[in-house]
RNA sequence: GGGGGCGUGGUGAAGUCUGGAGUUCACGCCGGCCUGUCAAGCCGGAGGUCGCGGGUUCAAAUCCCGUCGCUCCCGCCA
């Protein structure tokens, strides 16, 4: 029989003070050192660690039992803290001042053979760690990863909830929007060939609370997003999304400041300088060559255009002379031989460059390169003072237009400046993103979607090129935390907006006719945000990839090992819905049961 | 859709480039010894269709083709 009640104090809090105490733990087989007579036992559970003593004269059990302990056994003793012998105390482990010595023990269920050990010593394959991800859970990472999301989410809770915020829930089967992501569908049954989409943001809903008079609303909100994985992107998310009526900018991004104070205070306790910089999208892709920097290192993209305004190099007067520009980065002294400078070279042509040009400076102040003998030795002293240059420092350059001159430039500056883990955090504000963004043949489309307003409706169709919205985003050490902006509460803007973006009125009102019609009662001015939580407590726990901060995430290819979603649905299932699987399909299930 | 990396007893790695007996190391597992260890120790043992399929070869973990899985990246993610 068990011991009841199973316990009555918890593994990892015990200490000098309870020396003495007759407590009841319960707990898993961490570790066991037996040594024939006396037995030690490293029993965890959620607090902790303790070492339990079994010693056989005490017999808390019969011998079979207390020899046959294996690992991950789930156990219950009851025992008397004891402070352990000189010499044998543990300065590694909290509990490491005392002993449990047992007076009586109970297996109160038993593990079979681990397919992989619980330790955080050793990197299992990540399909097998989610195929028993409840194992792997028990390791003390994963544990520490779960308990530092708890918290971020409480602190992110609390600060709202102390400014007075209304956490309300917004459905999650809702109508499909072609714009953005694509939809996750879910078939409905009571009206067959119709479809709901899993929300890839409350969006709609937020800006509809607002309506309602809510003025401040906040969700911890489950988002979904059918493309294709990345180490910080799963097909589920989560979001921390706000919304506020009667505030513009300023007021999101210092509410931002005080949440995000408040979770690294509680997770890295530490405190974060007020305000955050903010940084323009414009100077942002001029200095970084992306709209998310890492500021925690320089390394900063110059302009050697007027370098290079009279050069006899003809690449670089090509380029110029076609409104191209000129750029360069200090990479430092990466010491790199002319097979790891040319390798640059291969890398920058993947991200898109014509070329790339790469320059060492050398001991008698020359350069080292190979379109040296093209330059001026005015370009020489241009290109060293411009790039603050030193002996063997390592200068890339790109020519082209100023879009690929920044994302190549600013690849290159991460992959030989940046940190790599997350000991510093560096966040950052990058505001007055433009209306439109360029593709990459040289059209416009909407860089946000639609219900953002712009610094001018005006200058959005004259001058859309140039047009500025009211659209920012938070960044940390590089990563895209999350965005939101002012949002337009005026209906008449709206349906501007909507024309400007090129949807038609028709269109407009088949889709977003529900949503400009609740704007025409009396909206309040509002702007919002979303912090993505996964990839906010990824960094704070130093995790290069999301999946270590979800519990049961998805791998690459959207499946899940442990519970083998998604999975294929019998004929009955397929009939309530009203949907038939295409042949093709068909027989690709049953190549897929031939495995 | 595309590019890179990985797949070897239960786990992690080495072996693959340069073909020659399933070889090695660590952990785990099983058995024995062992009363103060804490990644316990010592002795012994079991355990693998080298992801899968095909090809080349006298001979394939190794070379070639295909395929599956995991992963990183590009595209995609308003």
């Amino acid at each position: 029989m068990a011991i009841q009640p199973l316990r009555d104090t918890k593994a990892g809090v015990l200490r000098t003070p309870d020396i003495g105490r007759t407590v009841r733990i319960a707990g898993w087989v961490a570790r066991r050192r037996d040594h024939g007579g006396v037995i030690f036992i490293d029993v965890r559970d959620a607090s902790g660690i303790v070492q339990v003593v079994l010693n056989p004269e005490d017999a808390p059990a019969s011998e079979e039992v207390l020899h046959g302990l294996r690992s991950e056994y789930c156990i219950a003793v009851e025992g008397t803290v004891e402070a352990r012998p000189a010499g044998t105390v543990n300065p590694d482990l909290p509990t490491g001042e005392v002993d449990l010595v047992a007076s009586s023990l109970t297996v109160l269920s038993a593990a079979d053979p681990l397919p992989f050990q619980i330790t955080d010593r050793v990197d299992v394959d990540e399909a097998k760690r989610l195929e028993y991800r409840y194992l792997d859970l028990r390791r003390d990472k994963m544990a520490n990863n779960l308990k530092a999301r708890s918290r971020t989410v409480q602190a992110m809770r609390r600060v709202l909830d102390a400014d007075e915020f209304l956490e309300v829930e917004t459905p999650t089967l809702i109508a499909s929007t072609p714009e953005g992501a694509r939809d996750m569908l879910v078939p409905s049954r009571m009206r067959q060939g119709h479809f709901y989409a899993l929300p890839q943001s409350p969006q709609l809903f937020k800006q509809m609370l607002m309506v309602a008079g809510i003025e401040r609303y906040y969700q911890i909100a489950r988002c979904y997003r059918d493309e294709d994985l990345r180490a910080d992107r799963q097909l589920e998310f989560t979001q921390l999304d706000l919304e506020g009526s009667f505030w513009g900018q300023e007021d999101v991004l210092e509410t931002l400041e005080s949440v995000v104070c408040e979770v690294v205070k509680d997770v890295r306790g530490i405190e974060l300088s007020r305000p955050f910089a903010r940084l323009t999208y414009a100077e942002s892709m001029e200095r970084y060559g992306t709209d998310k920097p890492d500021t925690r290192f320089a390394m900063e993209i110059a302009d050697l255009s007027a370098v290079f305004a009279g050069t006899g190099f003809k690449a670089f007067a090509g380029v110029l002379a076609g409104g191209g520009t000129i750029r360069g980065i200090n990479a430092g002294a990466l010491g790199l031989a002319r097979s790891g400078l040319d390798a640059q070279v291969d890398r920058a042509i993947d991200l898109g460059a014509k070329g790339l040009v790469w320059m060492v400076v050398q001991e008698d102040g020359s350069l080292r390169s190979p379109v040296a003998k093209f330059l001026s030795d005015d370009e020489i002293v241009g290109i060293k003072r411009t790039l603050d240059a030193a002996v063997n420092d390592v200068l890339f350059i790109v020519a082209d237009a100023p879009k690929v001159v920044g994302k190549v430039l600013g690849s290159l500056r991460l992959d030989h400046g940046q940190p790599a883990g997350h000991e510093d955090l560096n966040f950052l504000f990058v505001v007055d993103f433009p209306v439109f963004e360029e593709t990459d043949e040289g059209g416009l489309v909407a860089a946000h979607h639609p219900f953002t307003s712009p610094h001018s409706v005006a200058e959005m169709r004259d001058n859309p090129g140039d047009a500025l919205s009211n659209a920012y985003d938070m960044v940390l050490n590089g990563v895209e935390l999350g965005s939101g902006s002012v949002r337009i509460h005026d209906p008449v803007v709206q349906q501007q907006v909507f024309e400007v973006l090129g949807i038609s009125e028709e269109e407009a009102d088949l889709r977003f006719g529900w949503f400009v019609r609740a704007l025409r009662f009396g909206t309040p001015p509002h702007a919002g945000f979303a912090i993505g939580v996964d990839r906010f407590v990824s960094i704070l726990q130093n995790e290069p990839n999301i999946r270590e901060v979800i519990p049961f995430p998805k791998t690459q290819t959207g499946g899940d090992p442990l519970t083998g979603s998604p999975a294929i649905v019998d004929d009955t299932q397929l009939g309530e819905l009203g949907l038939l699987i295409a042949p093709a399909v068909r027989a690709a299930w049953a190549d897929e049961s031939d495995l």
